[in-house]
DNA sequence: TGTTAGCACTCTTTAGAGGTGAGTGCTAAC
DNA sequence: GTTAGCACTCACCTCTAAAGAGTGCTAACA
């Protein structure tokens, strides 16, 4: 032991190459094997040149420099979430390589799923779950000034009419209300008309406002007034909180980690409270951001990380889309999913907003 | 054991007042504890007027009938699947009973959730399943022959506009085309009256076809007629296959007989996999349909049951609403829930399509 | 004839007691 | 600096024993 601490101090806090390259098989073996990984593992599997004794010697040195540590005393050794922040670290050092043929299935895969601009949030969350089988998450963020571009009445039948009320955000919403059923399509596209005219350009808070005070506007007759008014309050409030879409959470049962039910029902029940869930979130603008255990906040997630990538919406807006699950994770492969999926949802947005 | 079968086959198939009564006790008791009951718990908590003995007696009877069983020779007894069926089949041939009050909390929680036309099923899953704390499905089952009832383009920005297809079911979409940057909102509206006039009253089918057919449309230019027929031809894909959402499912976990993660995890992938999940829902057009154990045919279902209640779209469409959680499950309150949405739901989609 | 008290019996559940094996730390030799 | 060897630790498994819940059966009672 003391020979160890010595050893620890004289060779420096960074670990030298050797100490490296066990320390990343450690942690390849762990994510792959989720059993701690013992010193002849690594020299029969990994670092063929050495013995499991020298192994240990390097192993107990790395458990000194808070790298790895040990369930039990005669167990094998688990990487620690420094281990895990030192290896993601050196992932997001390096240029993104999220292999171009993955990256193309993940495309393809995207492209297939998320098309209805309503509720690309949700296809993202899941086709993101389905890529990596952890828990996913999509985060459209809260948008305070959402601005009216249009807002058009369209005739469903008689006395109904289809209301749909386009922002720049890439937010539209639809909603039935009922209408005079003397109202024709042409009279209503009149209706839409002055009202896009005189709405455009004015946020859904104003909208709210102006509709409720003038009770009577040009033709359109209060209940519509009143309803549009409704609807636009009824946006405003809900573009004024984060939506988030979670998908996959369950696939937490398929990692040994949580084999104990009260383990994974803590998990799921942070993932299903959405103000605990944002809390984990990270604000990332650029680049790729993971939080690893104790760098969440969240006791329960304690052994977990999520790994998250921001995509743009608008001129100033961003969205963020990630990934929640055990610490032990392969991170190289989920970076290149996010990295692919964020980029992708930006060029979407992109097009539906402008 | 002799004497409980010549008293079984004397005193007739059909349950007396007394085994019934402690029968449904017994139902009863599990339902909230889980535990199997022994007799003197009946005796104490319920059947007051005779002993534990007694009680054993009977429920050696009601064994021999098929109504309870024991987990081994020393345990309580535990209601068959044939017991909740008994109960559950005097349950529905009572009237309903949804407890007016609680039916009105229902409501309230409803309408307060369900806004949107487009996302009614999801939002009605979240409800029935935050509701009822069991997973709950939503149908809205296949609409082959969806007729188009208009359909609009409304300027977005430049060069893009976004597409809106009315059909009659109430199923709405929306997509973003991109038009020539030339077109304004009159052109637009323009064109869209000319397609509404030329397209409303076919099917989306005939609408993909004759748009196919067609490259040129009186003044929309073939890009448009293009972006259209993709997008008629991927909501009559859409429509044509069954609509289906699901929440809550890992509320399974709260519930002791799920405590083993396998058994969480096969139930968890049945619900995941839309084929197995639909095997599993009844076909129900009027009143409430319920399925125990072996009647879903599912084998990793075989201790659960589903409740159903239908509602109704169009004219001769119906979708459905339901929970799936335990057969061990407080049917008398999930019917009255089931109920009440089943009617909500009926009464805002009468209002979205009429 | 129905009901009840009593008792032997069964079977699960829990706790504890070896035994096994994986993996370590340390020492001494190379 | 590296390695072989060895004693040691501790999780895990299995086996056993004791406790406890609940039954079935018998015999007595109303």
């Amino acid at each position: 032991m003391s020979e160890g601490r010595s050893r620890a101090a004289m060779k420096s806090q960074q670990l030298d190459d050797r100490k490296l390259r066990i320390l990343l098989a450690v942690i390849d073996d762990y994510v792959h094997t989720a059993v701690p990984v013992g010193s002849r593992t690594i020299s029969r599997k990994y670092e063929t040149a050495f013995s499991s004794a020298t192994i240990r010697n390097e192993m107990s040195d790395l458990e000194e420099l808070g790298y790895l540590e040990q369930p039990h005393v005669s167990a094998g050794r688990i990487p620690t979430m420094k281990a895990y922040r030192l290896y993601v670290d050196t992932l997001l050092r390096d240029s993104r390589h999220p292999d171009e043929k993955e990256a193309q299935a993940v495309r393809e895969f995207f492209f297939s799923r998320v098309r209805q601009v309503q509720d690309v949030v949700e296809s993202t969350a899941g086709v993101l779950s389905d890529l990596t089988h952890y828990a996913a998450v999509a985060l459209m963020p809260r948008q305070l000034d959402l601005k009216v571009i249009s807002l058009q009445l369209i005739p469903m039948g008689s006395g109904t009419a289809l209301l749909v009320i386009i922002t720049d955000g890439g937010v539209i919403r639809n909603s039935v209300v009922h209408v005079s059923s003397a109202m024709d399509a042409d009279s209503l596209y009149a209706i839409s008309k002055v009202l896009t005219n005189r709405l455009a350009g004015h946020t859904l808070q104003e909208v709210t406002e102006m509709l409720a005070t003038y009770s009577r506007y040009s033709g359109a007759d209060t209940q519509v007034c009143m309803a549009i008014a409704d609807m636009a309050s009824q946006m405003a409030r809900q573009t004024g909180s984060d939506t988030i879409a979670v998908s996959g959470s369950h696939n937490i049962l398929y990692y040994p980690e949580y084999a104990d039910v009260e383990k994974a029902r803590a998990f799921l029940s942070v993932l299903e409270t959405k103000e605990r869930l944002l809390s984990l979130l990270p604000v990332v603008q650029e680049g790729m951001a993971v939080r690893i255990g104790q760098e969440m906040g969240v006791s329960e997630m304690r052994d977990c990380a999520v790994v998250c990538a921001p995509y743009r919406i608008g001129v100033g807006h961003y969205g963020l889309v990630g990934v929640i699950g055990p610490a032990r994770m392969p991170y190289s492969r989920v970076l290149g999913v996010l990295d692919t999926v964020g980029d992708a949802l930006t060029a979407l947005m992109g097009e539906a907003v402008r």
